[in-house]
DNA sequence: CATGAATGAGAATTCATTCAT
DNA sequence: CATGAATGAATTCTCATTCAT
């Protein structure tokens, strides 16, 4: 978490007027990571506002000049600090001329690594799964915005390789996509839950999931 | 639900003394079942205990006459609707001499047809997703129980397909049966996050997902 | 206590026509026993009908079997458990003769006898004291029928020590009997709060305490 | 109670910076002296925080601004408003070279002068004597602060009077002072049980508690 | 802008009392 | 008579939200 804390502030940081505006700017992300946080602890309806403001280092009223309430500032929480995995145009670009194969590695490489870093796309998983009812809107955009788009490119790399002959022609199937990626929901919900399940080391899970792709999509 | 409710019934009501008792006898399974529908439609802290009540047809005291207090209601929900999808033994026998790649078939469709059936075993997810880590020993207890049979289950096929040569040895290694298995908890999550995602017929997506599984132990 | 219970017990036993009736008439007492254990250990308010059911050997409809209520078992409690300490005709006629100082030493002793062996005066007293508010005329009667009877033996000793000469005329003033009587009431306070006051034995404070009177009150 | 109301105003009025900071300085008071009173009218566990609050003119949940809960209230109230009779010192100080009999005349009227203008005391007494069992280093502590030295300043100037040979020597035996200050508990507790008893004035009844106190120290 | 005292609508829990069996 | 399941009013305590300073 910390080093998404330190982006952004540097974002604000250097061309702030003074001290006092550069607090000032900070204010929201400072306290969207506090809720973050204490929401991840203790669940949206458990969290105090008090407790988000303690750490944030702010009063309770402070919070009410920010967001209009707890339930927006969950919401912010949610949509602000999602982040996308990809950009799908970058990644083509990064790789252009790469084989297909070469290409699901790189793409599985990524997901996992964001996996590891980065504790807000699992977190706001379990945001949703736990209160996304209250917030229908919101997992349907966080939907469309952050767990679609990994799918499609998944999708567009099989399509690559099927066009090019290397992948069988099943391999761009509409569920196939959806279906190859499921191990990595899959340690995403043990993350979750926390239990202590005897996976391996991630390399291997990485490695066993890749290879159970290639199976699957080979001609 | 149902099948659930008339199982206690039909224990009780042949032999009961009276109204009173026969009502009594029934009344913890009453509470369970309101408990878990509200728990499912707000989530454990959001649920007030009247709600409960209310569902089940009685008032608030009562509840406390047949659970301790919330986190007990919360606990036995968890743990007395939470159904073992396979009796392993009996598995075995009734599908005595089957070719294994027949077994994995019959497995899914087990899985699955309990999936869709029967709501307890998404819903007791989503509770241990959202409130789980209040309740440590819950989850490791219910995963014990319930989810590791499941895998184990799914290994000891692979294994006998593999002893009897039609399966790879890879096939029997030791997050194979986690990683084959994931599509099944993707669709849970699916369910469960309620967002219009656009799977094709079930039929379809158990078949894809026997495909993924064949392609990647047969030898 | 244990001894009251017993001869309650005793009185009925003997001639009682079956077990059966013999506990249906018991149940009063042993109601009023349980319902004074309760009161003592937790006061009035904190005390729960149950308790009481659950030390008397009943259940809760029971007790409004035999009491109209809550309060109204609070009350019976003070009547019916309450002990006089003295029958003044009988102790004039056992101790007919008797010097006045010898009397005053009897009484005394009577008296410190009672508190000894006997908790109900003491917590009796206690419960007046918290509750009393609540059923004044409960006060007042109890006043009347148990304390004031203890001050006017002791006053009708003085006087008639007074008459023989042996005790100065002041001795028989109004308020005396009342200040010559409170090192016992000063003991009584002192256990109901129970708390390590450095007393000596027993028997050193009556004979400290009888001292006193003589001093005030011979010739 | 208005005494000790205007002292904590006195305290703080002069240099607060302003209302509300002015008013919260008074808030525990306010909220002690009321919580105090509806102690008194019904007891420990019938007074409702309700009650407290409205009479000290605020809401609910500002008594848990103050106090962590019911059971914190009540313990603060005795310890807060329990106010020493004497200081030991000053009392020698003021009262240097009197004869040791109108020392205890001095002492006396100090005694029923402080119970006759404050009811702390005496409810205090009552608090402790309906609920203390529920606090027992409340009860010990108090007793140690406020009820000993009552206790051993009379000890103190019965020895005093014993080495100037005025007081015969038994005068400042142990038990002595615990006896000699009895009918002022006497009193105390008439008061608490508020039942009409014939109590002569109360001057008459100093006089007389002070020649019994002098019958039995003097030589 | 920021504070934090105050509010008051709830929510969990308890328990005297009732009444069908 | 006795039971004990059920009730529901009452009570403690919490916390999102407001607003005077």
């Amino acid at each position: 978490m910390a080093e998404i804390k330190e982006a952004s502030s540097a974002e604000v940081g250097a061309t702030a007027p003074g001290v006092r505006a550069r607090r000032k700017a900070q204010r929201p992300q400072e306290i969207l990571h506090a809720a973050f946080d204490e929401f991840v602890e203790r669940g949206y309806t458990a969290t105090r506002i008090e407790d988000v403001a303690n750490r944030a280092g702010v009063t309770k009223g402070t919070i009410y000049l920010y967001f209009q309430n707890k339930e927006e500032l969950f919401q912010d929480v949610v949509r602000k600090l999602s982040q996308p995995i990809f950009n799908e145009e970058q990644f083509w670009q990064e790789h252009q001329n790469r084989p297909s194969d070469e290409l699901v590695r790189l793409y599985l490489d990524t997901v996992y690594e964001h996996m590891t870093v980065n504790p807000y796309s699992r977190e706001i998983l379990r945001f949703l799964i736990s209160d996304g009812r209250s917030f229908p809107d919101l997992t349907a955009s966080h939907y469309e915005e952050f767990v679609r788009p990994i799918l499609t490119m998944l999708q567009h790399i099989l399509e690559k390789g099927v066009r090019e002959g290397i992948f069988r022609p099943e391999a761009a199937a509409s569920q196939m996509s959806y279906i190859l990626l499921s191990p990595a929901l899959t340690l995403t919900i043990d993350k979750l839950l926390d239990c202590q399940t005897d996976l391996p080391e991630l390399g291997d899970y990485v490695n066993a999931h890749y290879e159970m792709i290639m199976r699957n999509v080979r001609n």
